[in-house]
RNA sequence: UGGCGAGUGGCCUAACUGGCAAGGCACCUGACUCUGGAUCAGGGGAUUGAAGGUUCGAGUCCUUCCUCGCCAGCCA
């Protein structure tokens, strides 16, 4: 982490804190932690946070953390997803080694343990309907009634139970609930359903299984199985540590996990459901689970994001038990932090002007060696040509310039940068008055970017060489979501999809190097963005990223009226 | 209305067993620069949800209240 940001390792979050305190007092011979996605959607960035803790304390405090497939649902869950959240852990930059475990390769132990609950009288097989079920679990204040089938005989369970896996029952028939009280005021201490029937192929086990368990009784014990020493979770499930606690006091379990819960991430202008993401993908408001416009890691990645940006951004918000909602600039700030490093600098004019420069020899080509990064000498530079005919940025002139416009206007000199110092002589226009050309003259002495007389130019500006630029088409990505929170205020979320959230620029002009551009590079236009090609686009195109737009001055005066763009 | 959890500048977080409320993001100003970006240097902004109480002293302890979140899937 080199953003010169006090990272939650130097601060010590209340989980570091709860696992340095438990090495230090010798509760643990090691830390061992787990991230346990479920393979029912694509990473994002609220989970990275959850990546970023688990692998993270592992990390700092010698231990090791397991990738474990939380998949006891097989009807919601992929093969495809599977795969994709392995390429983005890794991407993300951590490795959980030979440590790699699915909650189904522990199905007929959780299978022999519930056995050994329903003997021990602690759980029973009820026959009543979900819908039964549902009533009898009475409300948030009153208390539940016992299912009619709570005090059968445990052999009649047992007999039962392995019948509902042997596939003599129908989805729903019946399932295995724990014995515990019906009358408690936490509602999933009030007979929790263990096991279900679910006749559906499983991506990992197919069709060995047609009882499933569930996340609660598959999720501690796999825990144990494991020896995770601590089960860091989401503040949603802090309701479940009650029955978390009574499965592992009521089985054999090799080991004592405990869990914690910290606040899951929320951020503005983003949707981190995986539900709604889901439904994104599926309606047709995005191309896809990588579509650039998603919170997805995969999406991220497509985009350019470096995704040491992506872990300085969670060592930057911390973690703590106070639902949160952090503001994405805080997320594009960490993301610049690191791209502003490292992209490369290159010239490309997306809404372009013609300059032609009258005392510069016709059919004259010369190469300016421009330096790839100013801030790294070892970058090294490289060559663009230089003509007579050149673009610049149509806002990087104005005919009338506003108090504290420093760029080209009539009769001012500006430096193009590293070539040479240009004076604008003339303002071409059409018909309707739009400006169509700019006829300028060039000193000689300049060439490289300094006069020999040490004058400097108040502006230098970007430029491309008309013969030599090449065409290349532009996407401008904003925000998915205009509001700040879509979905507050009851607002139907998907009415609050941002339709500009993707806009098409052709036309755009870049230096002949970009046509060489190698996917998932990222390189910054300087005073535009950063642009990276897309490799789901033909011709290649660049995403350019507006949401790391860097700061504009000229919005704001755009804003006051002071500057229009015609 | 039951249980659990949480309230610290606009946002995210700090503050060891009570001791001048700290940092980052955002914002504003200035300096500098071959881009007005970046960088650097400053700045504004908090009666720590509220009211009582204990104490020389309370964000930290006690009491009461308020607000918000989660829980009534055979989802995770």
């Amino acid at each position: 982490m080199s953003t010169g940001t006090t990272t939650s390792l130097e601060r010590g979050d209340f989980i570091r804190e709860i696992v340095a305190a438990d090495l230090r007092e010798g509760r643990h011979e090691g830390v061992v932690t787990r991230f346990p996605p479920e393979p029912n959607g694509y990473l994002h960035i609220g989970h990275a946070k959850s990546i970023c803790l688990n692998f993270g304390i592992a990390r700092e405090f010698g231990g090791r953390c397991h990738l474990r497939f939380d998949d006891t649902n097989p009807m919601k869950e992929e093969q495809e997803y599977i795969d994709s959240i392995q390429a983005d852990v890794r991407w993300l930059g951590f490795d959980w080694g030979e440590h790699l475990y699915f909650a189904s390769d522990y199905f007929e132990q959780l299978y022999e343990w519930a056995v050994e609950l329903i003997r021990a009288g602690k759980a029973y097989v009820d026959d009543l309907s979900a819908d039964e079920i549902r009533r009898h679990r009475g409300t948030l204040t009153e208390p539940g009634e016992n299912s009619p089938w709570r005090d059968r005989p445990a052999e009649e369970s047992l007999d039962l139970f392995a019948r509902m896996r042997d596939g003599e029952f129908p989805d729903g028939a019946r399932v295995l609930r724990a014995k515990i009280d019906m009358a408690s005021p936490n509602i999933n201490l009030r007979d929790p359903v263990l096991y279900r029937i679910l006749h559906a192929e499983h991506p990992r086990t197919g069709d060995a299984w047609c009882i499933y368990p569930t996340y609660d009784f598959a999720h501690g014990q796999s825990d144990a199985i494991e020896h995770i020493t601590h089960s860091i979770c989401t503040l949603e499930f802090s309701n479940h540590r009650p029955l978390y606690d009574w499965l592992i006091e009521n089985l054999p379990v090799p080991s004592r996990p405990r869990q914690y819960e910290f606040a899951r991430l929320n951020l503005t202008h983003t949707v981190l459901s995986k539900r709604t993401l889901l439904r994104l993908v599926n309606e047709g408001y995005v191309r896809g689970w990588d579509d650039p416009r998603m919170p997805t890691l995969s999406a991220l990645r497509r985009r350019g994001f470096p995704a040491e940006g992506v872990r300085d951004f969670a060592a930057m918000i911390g973690v703590a038990k106070a639902d949160n909602v952090v503001e994405i600039g805080m997320f594009e700030h960490a993301v610049r932090g690191v791209l502003n490093r490292r992209a490369p600098r290159r010239f490309a004019v997306l809404d372009p002007l013609k300059v032609v420069i009258e005392n510069y020899p016709e059919g004259q080509v010369e190469e300016v060696a421009v330096p790839n990064n100013p801030e790294d000498p070892a970058a090294g530079s490289r060559p663009v040509p230089f003509s007579r005919e050149l673009w610049i940025e149509r806002d990087d002139f104005m005919e009338e310039p506003v108090r504290k416009f420093f760029r080209l206007a009539p009769g001012r000199e500006v430096r193009l940068r590293a070539a040479y110092f240009i004076t604008c002589c003339e303002v071409v226009k059409d018909a309707t008055g739009r400006i169509t050309e700019l006829r300028c003259t060039y000193d000689p002495e300049t060439r490289g970017g300094d006069a020999p007389d040490g004058r400097r130019p108040k502006a230098t500006l970007h430029w491309v060489s008309c013969a030599h630029a090449v065409s290349a088409e532009v996407r401008l990505y904003d925000y998915l979501f205009r509001s700040p929170y879509p979905g507050a205020d009851g607002r139907e979320i998907f009415a609050d999809v941002n339709p500009d959230s993707e806009v098409v620029l052709q036309g755009c002009l870049v230096e002949p190097s970009l046509a060489e551009l190698p996917v998932g590079e990222t390189v910054q236009f300087e005073r535009l963005g950063y642009f990276c090609p897309d490799p789901d686009s033909s011709p290649a195109a660049l995403v350019f990223n507006r949401t790391l737009t860097l700061k504009d001055t000229w919005a704001k005066l755009r804003a006051q009226g002071r500057h229009d763009r015609a």
